[in-house]
DNA sequence: TATCCTATGTTATATCATAACATGTCAAGA
DNA sequence: TCTTGACATGTTATGATATAACATAGGATA
């Protein structure tokens, strides 16, 4: 059941090893399409910090991130970083973890795109699990009380395959 | 006057209106039977903290709770709130929300009570809905990937009954 | 090419959180 | 009773996260 080889649902990449690169590339053109379909543009800076997280596949703080981008010659202050991350987050590219105050690129954008993240407090790794469920049984709570839900945020934190065997 | 117009499932107070009086003093009956219980004390400071919360009814960022408790003559340094609030959160009496950096009450503590949190945008109240449900089959879409969850947050952001009447 | 909108960059500051250490309180055991 | 040790409360100082406000630059288009 935590053999990485085995097959699984297509929805996520999890905690698998898989061609990261080749994740990363798709990610991005797939982020191109949406931008362009929403008249947004994917500068540089935007472009970037998403590839970052891409690269990283974990959550990474503002300041983490900031850090990268100075480094690559783009703007030392925090608002560089936030307002990319801002964008990006907007446009369902990046994710924002509230357990972490962290960001994390999604790995399946796309419309109503809105999974659940796990993530592992051994290897910081954050992998998204379907959520469609979950959100149907949260909302049914919720109306039950007359609340209506607008926006829900699951976050799971516990180990993942691999740290679970070797933690 | 405890009278929701209507009957419902018992598990929450949510959003109707209730005795608020009445339910803070069960609330800090509760706290202090199962800080005995625990072996801990409900030392004045994290008396008033969770009094505090229990009287807001919604979240609280630790700042604002440390003014109250600054007002009332204890001490006026963020780790007197921060520390208080930990001890409440730990022993279940207070919840963590993380989307808002914030803290509130615990209205049914107890053992493994686990709740969604239901947070309206507009009156800042805080409800917790059941979330048995919803944390099920987020296990289960954990589990396809491998992932063991061992703790879930689960929170909705949305109009409250009032509030989606008269927003 | 003048203009407007958006993006990028800066400085400064707000907000949230914890490390490290000093003092006080209280109950168990010498 | 006195000592001791654990825990609680308080402080100062600093770290970490986030945004407000304003200046400059770039590109699209009337």
């Amino acid at each position: 059941m935590t053999d990485p080889t085995q097959s699984r649902p297509d929805q996520t990449l999890a905690f698998a090893h898989h061609d990261h690169s080749h994740c990363t590339g798709d990610a991005l053109a797939q982020a191109a399409t949406i931008c362009t379909a929403r008249g947004a543009r994917l500068t540089p800076v935007r472009r970037r910090t998403l590839e970052v997280l891409l690269e990283s596949h974990r959550a990474m703080g503002a300041y983490e991130v900031l850090a990268r981008l100075a480094a690559d010659g783009f703007g030392t202050q925090p608002p560089v970083a936030y307002r990319a991350l801002e964008f990006l987050v907007d446009l369902g590219l990046v994710h924002r973890i509230n357990r972490l105050n962290a960001f994390a690129a999604c790995m399946q954008p796309g419309p109503a795109h809105n999974p659940a993240f796990l993530i592992c407090r051994a290897c910081n790794l954050v992998a998204e699990a379907p959520a469609a469920r979950a959100r149907a049984a949260l909302e049914a709570s919720a109306a039950a009380t007359g609340f209506r839900v607008e926006f829900a945020s699951i976050e799971a934190v516990g180990l993942c395959p691999a740290c679970a065997v070797a933690p």
